[in-house]
DNA sequence: CGCCGTTGTCAACGGTGTTGCGCGAAGTCG
DNA sequence: CGACTTCGCGCAACACCGTTGACAACGGCG
């Protein structure tokens, strides 16, 4: 005891197989596979040409190693925001990145969506943010309000869009036809906005919402910061 | 064949001691109780009184059933909303009788986060928000988007904080404590929008976050059909 | 009455995350 | 250099999950 604790980091042992890093990094390659059930302990372990629970020497439960492999995927985000944006456009390249990563780790996002990592990638998304919301105009209380606004509103949306890749295949199709079987057999005296918008309600596209929810809260930024400056 | 085919309502049991009715109700009993992992077909079993595997003579699986509960919960929610509001303050109560109901039953709104249940009170949802959207001067496409954003918004915020809910309580003494804990020991010069505002974030109200959200969809909402009326 | 479909019970299956035990090798120290 | 400790790993097992198939009891109907 009292030698280990005057040098705890040099325990790691050389030879040691699996490190955290290892790990995260197989995580990630299972989760991109993208398949529902694809992110298990023991196809982890199948994936490192390990025992499964040997993972526990690691990572205190799976929900330690998720949000670890989360914060990594939100590095990932943040490497494919350019530099020189204005806040505008700041926010949308954070947008799109987390979409592109959400999908592309589907199995990972969707389980975060309602999660915080605390680590040290999602301190720099707060901070990208937080510095959007400032630079357009808000600050003390309201520039906080809106950041818990911009960020839980683009981790839930991202969020719903892998859970949704993720829903097994019979699911899915429910969920994808119905706007073409459902809705267009709806009574049209007592659902007249449905009989008339199903049409376009059927050929609405994801990207389109995505877009329109990222532009609502462009537009509500704005508009608050016009507020104040006003009075 | 023939026969049954003729008269399929009648060939209910009038001694079935379990219905469909009295199935969805003990799920929503279950569901209430707000524990995390309460809502599973052993314990559905227990609050009935009868073998967990008698429900699949009456659901296909607990997907199934699972939908039906959540229409039954989105009934809840129509129930709450008054008549002869325009269709801001429509919205509105939509959003929070969605919250209210999403935070009462947060086992079944956290599941349904990403789904549609394609059931008789969805499409009265679906009716409400398209007629609030016909309302504010939107139609064709340009409602069907933007039904569509205030639909899977609202979905995700609510099932985000059911989610938030069901999580066990020290992983969200984690979350809820990183406000004052992590994000307190930031480095000030790699985050300064961080280390200036630690003290809002801390303080920031789940319900000031879902009253900006809301407003902002209406605000967009209303902005688009300023510029539709103006084209 | 006798058939038959419906409904509840029971045991079991394959899957999940997780834990306790033992082994063997790496590192430390007399 | 040998003994001792430490620790990463494999193995077997546990509790729980949703689901299935076989079987028995029961009611309606020919």
């Amino acid at each position: 005891m009292s030698k280990s604790s005057v040098t705890p980091a040099r325990t790691k042992r050389v030879g040691a197989q699996l490190t955290p890093e290892a790990i995260i990094e197989a995580s990630l390659r299972i989760a991109a596979r993208g398949s529902a059930d694809a992110f298990t302990v023991r196809r982890l372990g199948e994936e490192l040409g390990a025992d499964p629970t040997a993972i526990y020497r690691h990572f205190r439960d799976k929900d330690e190693l998720l949000l670890s492999v989360a914060d990594r995927t939100l590095g990932e985000v943040l490497d494919s925001i350019p530099d020189g944006l204005d806040w505008k456009d700041r926010l949308r390249a954070l947008a799109a990145g987390s979409l592109a990563v959400a999908l592309k780790y589907p199995a990972v996002s969707s389980i975060m969506a309602s999660r915080t990592t605390r680590r040290t990638n999602e301190f720099r998304v707060v901070e990208l943010i937080l510095g959007a919301v400032t630079e357009a105009g808000l600050d003390g209380a309201e520039a906080a309000v809106h950041y818990r606004m911009v960020g839980d509103s683009l981790l839930a949306h991202v969020g719903q869009r892998a859970a949704y890749l993720l829903l097994d295949p019979e699911s899915r199709a429910g969920d994808e036809s119905s706007w073409n079987r459902e809705y267009r057999l709806v009574d049209a005296h007592g659902f007249p906005n449905i009989t008339r918008l199903a049409q376009q309600l059927a050929e609405v596209t994801d990207d389109q919402i995505f877009h329109a929810r990222v532009e609502a809260l462009i537009t509500a930024i704005e508009q608050r910061a016009a507020a104040v400056r006003e009075a």
